[in-house]
DNA sequence: AGCACGCCGACT
DNA sequence: GTCGGCGTGCTC
C-alpha cells in the first residue's frame, strides 16, 4: 500500500492543502492524475499526486482510497516542485498552480473540445553571422552543450539580429536531443519572430501557444509537445509552462515587456518561472530586449546572469537624429495646438522629399477627458470613478478600464450648463490634426479601435507597407516591432503620458517607449529623424532615450529605486482586501496593515491601506496595501502573509471579505 | 465551491 | 406527520 498526498480539483482556500490518501496500485509516482473520493459525499474529483510515501501520518483519521489512477494526462516531479514555490511565491492554490501546466481551464473534464489554423510562409534567410553575433553564440553554445542552467540577457539594439542568436541556439538544442521554449510578448504582434521559427525548423516541429486557439487546438497543440511530435514551442507567457520534456534552452524574446506578467491568478512573471524551470533541467535561459528591464540588468550587475552586447545594427544603419521639443516654450509663443513648429516642418519635410512618417501617442480616444466649464464637473466611469475619455467618431464616452460606454450628454449632468468641454489629446485627435494640417496625404490610424474588427490591421499595415498611406498615427501598437523601409520620421507627440502614470515603472516604461518608437526611424539605407515632444524635455528618461543611452537612464533609474526601496532592491507586494461590505473591506485592511507593521522588525515597509483607484470594482469594495519587502525579508514575510490568507479561510470571516495578492504587478489600480 | 445536516414553518 | 427552506459546518 502507498500513501499520496494529493492536490485536490477543488478550487478553494479552504480545501487548499495536500489531502492524504491510500493507494492500492502500483507505480504511482509524483505528478500522477488519480481520482479520489472527497469529502461527506465522497463525490470522485480529479487530483494530483504531490508526494508518494510508504506511512502515512498518525493523526490522519478516517483514511480514504485512490479509486482510479490516469494515465494520459500526468504533471511530473518538476511541475509539482513548481506548483508548490508558486504557492508561496505568487500566493496562489496548488490547484491553480497545477492548471497552469494543463492545456484547459478544467482538470476534470479534458477531451479532444479542429484544422491547425495556416501559417504564413517565410523563406528561411540563413545569413552569415555578424562578428557580435559569433562572439555571443560562442558564449551561449558551450553552455547549451554542457547542459548546466545559465542566463544570459542578450541586449541589442532593433535590427541588431537577435533573432539569429535565438534560432542558432535552437538549433543546437535540438542537435542535442533536448527542447525549446520560446516566449514572445503577444503573438499577434510578433508574427516576425514566429515565422523565422518556422521557416529554419518547418511547422510539424513547431508548436504554438497562445490565447487565440480554441480549446481543441490548445489540447492538440499541447499532445505534440507532450508526446515530442513538436519540440520547439512558440507562444505567449502560458507558454513557459508547455509540457515540454528535457527542456535545454528558454528564450524570452523582448523581456522587458510587462506582458511576461499575470495579473490573474496564479499572478506569476513568466520570466521567474522560465529561470526555475532552467534550473530544474539544466537549460540555458535567453532575455532578449533592446531595452532589458531594470531587475534584468541589475541581476547582471550582481553576476545572476552575463550580459552579451549587441551594437551594430545589421546593415549598419546609423542611428536616428533625434530633436526634443519644449511644448512650454511652444505654448509660451503662442502655438496652442499639438504640433510644434519643429514636428509640423519635420513632417512637411518628410512628406515633401517622398517618406513616410509615424506620429506615436499612447493615448487612444480623442480627447482624454470631458469637463463642464461652468462648474468643473468631469465625466467619471460609475465603477471605476476614473475620468471618460470621449471618441469622437462614435460620439460617446468611454471607460478605458472596464470599457463601458455611454452617449456624450447635451448638458451638463451636474449643473445643466451647456459649456460641456472636451479636454486633453488622443490618437483620433492626433489623426484629425493631421488630415487638416497636410489635407494632401493619405492618414490612417492604428490602434486599439481600428484593430479591434479582425484584420484590419494586416490592411492597415499592409497600406502602409506599399506606400500608400503617407501618415500612419498610433499608439504603442506602432512603436513595437514593425520594420519599414521607407519611414523618414516618427514624431513622439507626447512623451509625457507614459511618466505621467502613477507607477514606480513610469520611468522605465517612457524610455523604453520612446526608444522602441523612435526605432522605426530610418530602418533602410538612410538616417531617420526622430521628434519627441514633451513638457519636461529635461526628464533622465526622455533625454537618455533621445541619446540611446541605455548606461545612464540605468544609472540614474537604479539610484532612485535604492532610494525608495523599489524593485530590484525590494519586492513590491500589493495586498488587496476586498468585501461587499464598504466598513467591512476598510476594518479587514487596517487590521491587516497593523498586524503587518506590528508583527515583523522584518517588514518595516507597509504603506496604507488606501483606497484603491478602482475603489469599487462590480460589487466589491478594494482597499490596497503596499509591502516592500527586501531579499532578506522574503521568506517570513510570505510564511506570515500566506499564513494570514489561511486563517481567514478557515476563520468564519472567510466570504465576508477577500485576500488576494499580486507581487511586483504591473497595474497599480 | 459543493454538499449534507439540522432546525423550523407550512401544508396534504 | 412530513416536506423543504436555507443557515451552518466540513472536506485526508
Amino acid at each position: 500500500m502507498l500513501y499520496l498526498d494529493l492536490i485536490i480539483d477543488n478550487n478553494t482556500d479552504r480545501t487548499d492543502a495536500l489531502y492524504t490518501y491510500g493507494c492500492a496500485f502500483d507505480g504511482v509516482t509524483v505528478g500522477a492524475r488519480v481520482f479520489a473520493p472527497f469529502a461527506a459525499s465522497n463525490r470522485e474529483r480529479a487530483a494530483f499526486v504531490a508526494a508518494v510515501k510508504d506511512k502515512p501520518d498518525e493523526r490522519i483519521k478516517g483514511l480514504k482510497y485512490v479509486t482510479r489512477v490516469d494515465t494520459e494526462i500526468a504533471l511530473d516531479a518538476n511541475a509539482i516542485e513548481i506548483c508548490v514555490w508558486m504557492k508561496r511565491r505568487y500566493y496562489c492554490r496548488y490547484i491553480e498552480a497545477a492548471r497552469c501546466f494543463l492545456p484547459a481551464g478544467s482538470i476534470s473534464k479534458l477531451g479532444r473540445r479542429r484544422t491547425p489554423a495556416p501559417e504564413e510562409t517565410h523563406a528561411d534567410r540563413r545569413v552569415a553571422l555578424t562578428g557580435e553575433q559569433s562572439a555571443a553564440l560562442e558564449r551561449i553554445l558551450p553552455w547549451i552543450d554542457g547542459g548546466e542552467y545559465k542566463t544570459f540577457l542578450v541586449h541589442g539594439v532593433t535590427g541588431s539580429g537577435k533573432t539569429e542568436i535565438y534560432l542558432r541556439a535552437a538549433e543546437r538544442t535540438l542537435e542535442r536531443g533536448r527542447t525549446v521554449i520560446v516566449l514572445v510578448p503577444e503573438i499577434s504582434l510578433t508574427p516576425q519572430t514566429i515565422g523565422r521559427f518556422v521557416a529554419r525548423f518547418g511547422r510539424e516541429r513547431i508548436a504554438t501557444l497562445h490565447s487565440k486557439l480554441s480549446a481543441g487546438e490548445r489540447y492538440d497543440e499541447w499532445m505534440r509537445i507532450k508526446t515530442g511530435e513538436a519540440r520547439i514551442v512558440v507562444g505567449a507567457r502560458s507558454a513557459v509552462f508547455a509540457p515540454a520534456g528535457d527542456i535545454g534552452l528558454i528564450v524570452v524574446d523582448e523581456e522587458h515587456e510587462g506582458t511576461y506578467k499575470s495579473d490573474m491568478s496564479p499572478k506569476y512573471d513568466a520570466i521567474e518561472v522560465a529561470v526555475k524551470r532552467a534550473g530544474q533541467t539544466g537549460a540555458t535561459v535567453l532575455l532578449g530586449s533592446a531595452t532589458p528591464s531594470l531587475v534584468s540588468s541589475y541581476r547582471v550587475e550582481r553576476r545572476f546572469y552575463e550580459k552579451l552586447r549587441l551594437c551594430e545594427r545589421y546593415n549598419k544603419t546609423p542611428l536616428p537624429r533625434v530633436q526634443i521639443v519644449d511644448m512650454r516654450e511652444e505654448l509660451k509663443s503662442g502655438n496652442r495646438t499639438i504640433f510644434s513648429l519643429a514636428l509640423y516642418r519635420a513632417l512637411d519635410e518628410t512628406l515633401t522629399a517622398g517618406k513616410q512618417a509615424i506620429l506615436f501617442l499612447n493615448r487612444r480616444g480623442y480627447s482624454t477627458f470631458v469637463s463642464c466649464r461652468n462648474c468643473g464637473y468631469v465625466m467619471q466611469c460609475a465603477d471605476c470613478g476614473i475620468a471618460l475619455t470621449y471618441h469622437k467618431a462614435e460620439n460617446a464616452v468611454q471607460c478605458h478600464l472596464c470599457g463601458a460606454r455611454r452617449a456624450v450628454p447635451p448638458v451638463c449632468p451636474d449643473c445643466g450648463g451647456r459649456y460641456l468641454r472636451f479636454f486633453g489629446t488622443g490618437t483620433e485627435k492626433v489623426e484629425e490634426t493631421a488630415r487638416e494640417l497636410f489635407p494632401a496625404a493619405c492618414v490612417e490610424r492604428l490602434d486599439f479601435d481600428t484593430v479591434k474588427r479582425k484584420g484590419s490591421a494586416a490592411g492597415l499595415l499592409a497600406r502602409f507597407r506599399k506606400g500608400k498611406t503617407q501618415i500612419l498615427v498610433g499608439t504603442q501598437l506602432v512603436a513595437k516591432g514593425l520594420d519599414f523601409d521607407n519611414v523618414g520620421l516618427v514624431g513622439i507627440v507626447s512623451a509625457d503620458v507614459s511618466l505621467n502614470v502613477p507607477d514606480f515603472r513610469s520611468a522605465e516604461r517612457s524610455f523604453q517607449l520612446i526608444t522602441q518608437a523612435a526605432g522605426r526611424a530610418g530602418r533602410g539605407a538612410e538616417t531617420g529623424r526622430v521628434v519627441i515632444q514633451s513638457y519636461k524635455p529635461d526628464h533622465y528618461a526622455i533625454c537618455a532615450a533621445a541619446e540611446n543611452d541605455y548606461a545612464g537612464f540605468y544609472g540614474t533609474e537604479l539610484l532612485l529605486r535604492k532610494a525608495m526601496d523599489y524593485p530590484p532592491f525590494s519586492d513590491l507586494v500589493q495586498i488587496t482586501v476586498s468585501s461587499r461590505d464598504e466598513a467591512t473591506a476598510a476594518a479587514a485592511a487596517e487590521a491587516l496593515a497593523d498586524l503587518l507593521r506590528t508583527r515583523a522588525n522584518a517588514q518595516k515597509r507597509i504603506l496604507g491601506p488606501g483606497q484603491a483607484r478602482i475603489y469599487k470594482a462590480g460589487d466589491l469594495f478594494r482597499r490596497l496595501i503596499y509591502a516592500k519587502v527586501a531579499p532578506r525579508d522574503r521568506k517570513a514575510f510570505e510564511l506570515f502573509l500566506s499564513e494570514q490568507k489561511r486563517l481567514l479561510a478557515v476563520s468564519k470571516n472567510s466570504g465576508k471579505y477577500n485576500i488576494s495578492v499580486d507581487v511586483n504587478p504591473y497595474s497599480y489600480l
